[in-house]
DNA sequence: TAGTGGTCTAGACCACTGA
DNA sequence: CAGTGGTCTAGACCACTAC
């Protein structure tokens, strides 16, 4: 009825299209669905109604309909499953941080005016820890890649990486450090290889007992660790780096902006 | 006609519906003017024809050409403005990770068995070394609140946590340790505020004097520290949290996923 | 004012889920 | 197999942009 007044007397009195209230109808129709979450009509993990009962209450098209749940949707608050139907999956629109980066470069790759050396490399057979480091099964051979990055210009290394691979892979040894591209890249390109997530972790701790000399501290001095496991879409781990940056020489920084707001 | 084809035929020989191969129309459609970005047909800053002429082009209806803007537009390729037309952003889709988590607990706060005990609290006046660190100017008023986190159950604290909020939000100090909330959730509730944005520095150094003891480890241990500043929609900076975690008592994971690929 | 993208309808068939 | 969400059509009016 709503829906006809604008349409129908928009031709001869515009005036004030509803519109102009709450945007849409479909936006109405989610901020109304959004209250109902909130205040417990569909509490977190029923059923929404079905797409053609809820155009029958709203008396829209299921179009409409489909495009408030759209909205609903990507703040996360609903599922859809085709055959199934609309699960509730919060109340209220999540506080959600994104941290969004152009590339992983910017993440926790480095300048450009950075060069990776390699010191040594060899295949090794992955015994239990190193599997478990490795997320693959015992017994299986990666190469592993010992490197240092530095700055170009000056003289103290910025970090020691121990760059892992499949043994399927090793050959990317050779292009290491010929290009400025970081090394998941390489391998991503020359084996024809998708990326698809990179797991991180960091945390602190000693330098090793080996690597204290190649950064030029003394043994134990504090660094910041990060673990790098680089997966295809298939979940299967193909590169695993470990950077280890003497602290005071490196300091990650990001920012997270806040989505999934109606305010926004 | 190769729609013609699907819903036409299909009534009486299903066989294999032109849909198995490639998806959805509008997805053929997107992947065709995906093709067409990256082959220079469109050149980045062109415009892309109108929705009635690619409708024509592709013998499919407006609403499905829609669907395929719509995927280009969030791939980042394109901007549809009402009125105006749409226009090429970039002629591939960006290698752009995201970091999502549910809310901001997940990523640098806590689990919910563990609570934040205030140690001592006092106001200072920001010097320059300070108000750099805060992002304000020398000379303004902060609360700083030093804190330790414990797991409920065990004996070792996690990290001690130095919290300085502006001397109007310093009444929050009544609150920290009462509820599980981070405390910049508390502090926006109660003063009305707005989060935007987070920023975070994480590097490693050592365990400051004081807290060594504290913390329950040698002076100097490595530690990782984790520097967050909470802004408000305008950039303003309404608290700042300097923590520091003993190495090993603490690791910082998380996962980025890749988006805007049409393989995803 | 012509033409664009934004919204919306009414109706249809398809692919998938679950009983 | 009934019912759900997914896709799609044909056509319409609106809001906005640019000439």
């Amino acid at each position: 009825m709503q829906r006809k007044s604008k349409n129908a007397d928009n031709k001869t009195k515009p005036s004030v299209p509803a519109r102009t209230a709450g945007g849409p109808r479909y936006q109405q129709i989610a901020d109304d669905l959004l209250a109902k979450l909130r205040d417990g009509t569909h509490p977190v993990g029923s059923m929404l109604p079905t797409e053609v009962e809820l155009s029958g209450q709203y008396s829209v098209s299921r179009y409409t309909v489909r495009e408030a749940l759209r909205l609903l949707e990507a703040m996360g608050l609903v599922d859809r499953r085709q055959g199934a139907g609309t699960t509730v999956n919060a109340s209220d629109p999540d506080e959600r941080f994104v941290q969004e980066m152009t590339s992983v470069d910017e993440l926790l790759q480095y300048p450009e005016n950075t060069r990776l050396y390699v010191i040594s490399a060899k295949y090794v057979e992955a015994g239990e820890a190193l599997a478990e480091r490795l997320g693959c099964t015992p017994g299986e051979t990666w190469q592993q890649i010992d490197t240092v990055r530095r700055v170009t210009a000056t003289a103290a290394p910025i970090c020691t990486t121990t760059i892992f691979v499949r043994s399927e892979y090793g050959a990317i040894l050779d292009d290491i450090g010929t290009v400025p591209e970081p090394v998941y890249a390489q391998v991503q390109k020359r084996f024809d290889l998708q990326l698809a997530r990179v797991g991180i972790d960091l945390s602190a701790g000693p330098v090793g007992e080996g690597r204290a000399e190649l950064l030029e501290v003394e043994p134990h001095a504090p660094a910041l660790l990060i673990m790098r496991r680089y997966l295809d879409p298939k979940g299967r781990i193909f590169e695993v780096s470990e950077s280890c940056h003497p602290a005071a020489r490196f300091t990650y920084r990001l920012t997270l902006r806040r989505t999934g707001r109606t305010e926004d």
